[in-house]
DNA sequence: CCGGTTGTTCAGCG
DNA sequence: GCGCTGAACAACCG
């Protein structure tokens, strides 16, 4: 017997993994089946020592930033899928998995990945606080993390998978995009009140990411990733390696604001004033 | 067909 | 010891 696939989850060639925090619940979600479930044969290419886990069941499906979690009752395996990587769920892929594991009702199937054991127990490694698609996500902490680098830039702030675990590149500059501020802003420099919407937006994006991306319409809900010209203003859209990532950023100059130091005269007057939401 | 990237780690250098 | 750079990994879209 195999287990039963979500539907939405199933045309894996036609649309492309994005492996940031929402990626990886929708991962969580869509291997559920096989929670509880003993471990009947594990294999794959990954090089990495593993205990022997036979007839192990699996404890939990956990999640931490972009870390997936295999939880057994006495180790733990870490998933990272970094740029390329991708799964198969009862399925394979022509190339061989870098990590397979059986189980009596199907299989799991990880590829292009980086394998790892924890040394201990996953609650004593990660914070799950910093974690912007964890139930405990702490606002406050991040804003108390943010207060100690105040002269990093926003773009760079966003990625720091200790403040932000789960940001990713194109979550990034969503979030830039929408709270209206240009990357290489500083975080000391923001007003209080963008600083806590930067906060409030790494979270409330990623969720929105997560749906759009179950619902397979994700990238044409992008503002500005990838884009040309600025919906709001129409202006052309900036293409920027960015900050100590030196990752792409795209942005508005005229509707993103640089806060870069004296109040009086570095904010730069918008040319044209942006249209409202609709 | 080649260039580029949703990410991270590590060696090497100054 | 630090911070920065480049390399390495690797798949697939346009």
């Amino acid at each position: 017997m195999m287990a039963k696939l979500e539907p939405s989850l199933k045309p894996w060639s036609k649309y492309r993994f994005m492996p940031e925090g929402p990626s990886i619940v929708i991962l969580k979600e869509a291997v559920k089946a096989f929670k509880g479930k003993k471990l009947i044969e594990i294999g794959g290419s990954t090089k990495i020592d593993l205990p022997d886990l036979m007839g192990q069941p699996v404890k939990d499906f956990k999640s931490w930033g972009k870390h997936f979690l295999i939880c057994f009752p006495n180790h733990t395996i870490r998933i990272h899928l970094m740029l390329f990587g991708s799964y198969r769920i009862n399925e394979r892929k022509e190339k061989p998995a870098k990590l397979s594991l059986q189980f009596p009702n199907g299989e799991l199937n990880f590829y292009a990945c980086s394998v790892k054991l924890l040394e201990d127990d996953p609650g004593k490694i990660y914070d799950w606080s910093s974690d912007v698609m964890n139930k405990s996500w702490n606002p406050r902490k991040a804003g108390t993390k943010l207060k100690k680098i105040p002269n990093t830039m926003a773009c760079d702030a966003l990625l720091d998978q200790s403040i932000f675990s789960g940001v990713g590149n194109i979550i990034k500059n969503e979030v830039l995009f929408r709270i209206s501020v240009h990357p290489e802003s500083r975080i000391g420099k923001l007003p209080p009140r963008k600083l806590s919407a930067l906060i409030k937006e790494a979270r409330d994006y990623s969720f929105d990411f997560l749906e759009w991306k179950k619902a397979f319409v994700l990238k044409k809900h992008w503002l500005i990733h990838t884009k040309k010209t600025c919906p709001r203003c129409d202006l052309p859209v900036i293409k920027k390696y960015t900050g100590k990532n030196k990752r792409r950023s795209f942005f508005c100059t005229n509707c993103q604001l640089f806060y870069r130091g004296s109040k009086i005269n570095s904010i730069k007057k918008r040319a044209i004033s942006p249209a409202k939401k609709p």
